[in-house]
DNA sequence: CTGAAAGCGCTTACAG
DNA sequence: CTGAAAGCGCTTACAG
């Protein structure tokens, strides 16, 4: 900048006050009495001279960055991942915004050492961080929790107790195959979105079954496939449940993206969706609306994730923290073409 | 942090040397002599005593913060954005973090005040910043480039002569355009993403004007129709694009999201794309792969406008701009099944 | 009610 | 080759 910043200094000299009338007025701290003139002369001041604070010397000074930082693990599951983030980070910055904060993102790439973000908390650049896609085998994560750093997690990591946020994940896959089984079905396959070293994808594997059994119907292993984050697998996933003696009416496939593969296959054989086979889908994507037949499927709230892993954050690093500090949010089940009830065929 | 951190003078002290020789050290600061072995006894101290330099008073002591921001604003046609933004700001942090910089996420609502993010600038939070969906109204951007302060812009504002990344607008659509011409339509309707008031959108009519041009095929005013950003403005151009005397055999859509609406239109007419009517997107938006049938379009390049955005802005930073301030990068046409080529009738 | 002063943890001329 | 010292621009006890 060619133009120099004015500091606390140049508006003491111009209000004709000292530095630190100046700090206080600025900084409207309670406690202290200071005119109303005066006051107001280095309110001129600071305006009359287009002060900002420098925020790198207050941070210095108190010791506050003001600034949480969103670690982001790409994953396998880019697609995914990239039909999340929009939201997620905007729920982030929305609330931190709110509360004073800024956020830096720092994705961390699948083949980056797992310490990528520990500077982040060690040198002193955040005061929190919010951590997507937590790695179990990470002893950063433990170690800075141990010490006290306030983190939130987004994903599933229930060894350590650090907070975090989340949905229901068994619940809402219970809700989708209600649904079908409202609709009628009862030969339901399923394709997960991941394999089930993933916990997300073993809840929404139990949401499944229970909602069978919750019925009395039985748990049929042949009609579970295991999808890994790609259309493809979706895709492949269908064979088998298609080969079956008795094939499914409908399939629960635990991600958008997947069941975009289920759809495919089903295409590609000449069955109709939703009358031979109904789909319902997991995520909301945005894809979802678009595809053809239009997705039934669980809409995640990305943005109040967002909002809700920011806001446990801050509280966690004001010293307030909620009592309950594992914040799971609602979804909802989006009825669209894929699952036949928009039909009219809907008993729920 | 209940561990409490370690400073220079802590290792000054373990190591028997000065701060200064510490620093020294630890920053690698060429043309300064210092032997081996207590370069080493430096090294050793830090890592025992697991050290990490306060970024905060490295700042303020430098004047270097190491940051820049993106600055995101929020448009109507959000949905486009939410597709644009993850590959972009992948791009940006990923060039950042190997140029040394943290970065700063910092979306602004429409209905947000214009200067939001002038405080970054003016105190001193970032080096420089990345300006997506600038308004050429906004006075503190040209205020900002006065003052010599770091931007690099993201959209089009030519006015002032601000760095900035884009892609090579009328060259793509006219690329779009060339490629329906190559498969022999000659009435081809267009439907722009916005109104002209964006400059993109002129843009892109402007290419399918000059690729009809080149052909010496005549500009039918009737064939061009205004999309307006969302899905539903471009099932509503397609209307009066239909009921032409002679309507055209193909369409091009300057907006994925609005050929979607597009899509939606021909086929609840009963229209078969690409049989009755071909159709060509711009974006390539996710959505696209999966539409029925999928969408031909032009990619955008939205990690490669992130990567040189950052790396122009580093430059700039650095005080070693390139020449060229404006980088223009180069689109795709992806050719899927809504133009009709993969079914074997391209003749390009 | 207001101010002089120490201090946050670094960097960087400058001196030896 | 190495160190003493000033300074970055704030905040905040502390003293009057």
């Amino acid at each position: 900048m060619t133009q120099s910043h004015p500091t606390q200094r140049q508006i003491a000299e111009a209000a004709g006050v000292s530095r630190t009338t100046v700090s206080f007025v600025l900084n409207d701290v309670p406690d202290v009495r200071i005119s109303p003139e005066t006051r107001q002369r280095v309110l001129d001041a600071a305006r009359r001279l287009n002060y900002y604070p420098d925020v790198t010397a207050r941070r210095l000074a108190s010791g506050k960055t003001s600034t949480i930082a969103l670690v982001w693990h790409c994953g396998p599951d880019q697609c995914y991942q990239d039909a999340f983030l929009p939201g997620f980070l905007q729920g982030i910055t929305r609330a931190a915004h709110h509360y004073g904060y800024y956020v830096i993102f720092r994705p961390i790439e699948p083949d980056e050492p797992g310490d990528g973000y520990v500077e982040l908390a060690r040198g002193r650049q955040t005061d929190g961080l919010i951590i997507s896609g937590p790695r179990s085998d990470d002893p950063n994560l433990s170690r800075l929790h141990q010490d006290g750093f306030p983190l939130v997690l987004h994903g599933w990591l229930r060894s350590a107790d650090i907070p975090s946020t989340d949905v229901d994940n068994v619940c809402s896959a219970m809700t989708a195959v209600q649904h079908l089984l409202a609709l009628g079905h009862r030969r339901i396959g399923m394709i997960t979105n991941a394999s089930l070293a993933y916990v997300a994808s073993r809840q929404r594997l139990d949401g499944y079954r229970q909602a069978l059994e919750q019925l009395g119907l039985p748990y049929d292993e042949s009609l579970v496939q295991y999808g890994d984050f790609v259309e493809e697998s979706g895709r492949a996933a269908m064979e088998p449940l298609l080969a079956c003696d008795e094939p499914p009416t409908a399939i629960f496939a635990a991600s958008d993206v997947v069941a975009m593969g289920a759809l495919w296959a089903l295409r590609d054989r000449g069955l109709r969706v939703p009358e031979d086979v109904a789909v319902v889908g997991f995520d909301d994507i945005p894809a979802a609306r678009f595809v053809t037949p239009a997705l039934t499927t669980i809409r995640v709230p990305t943005f109040g994730l967002g909002w809700s892993a920011a806001e446990l954050l801050v509280r966690i690093i004001d010293r307030d923290p909620p009592k309950e500090i594992h914040v799971i949010l609602e979804t909802d089940l989006v009825v669209r073409d894929s699952c036949g009830a928009s039909a009219g065929a809907c008993q729920s």
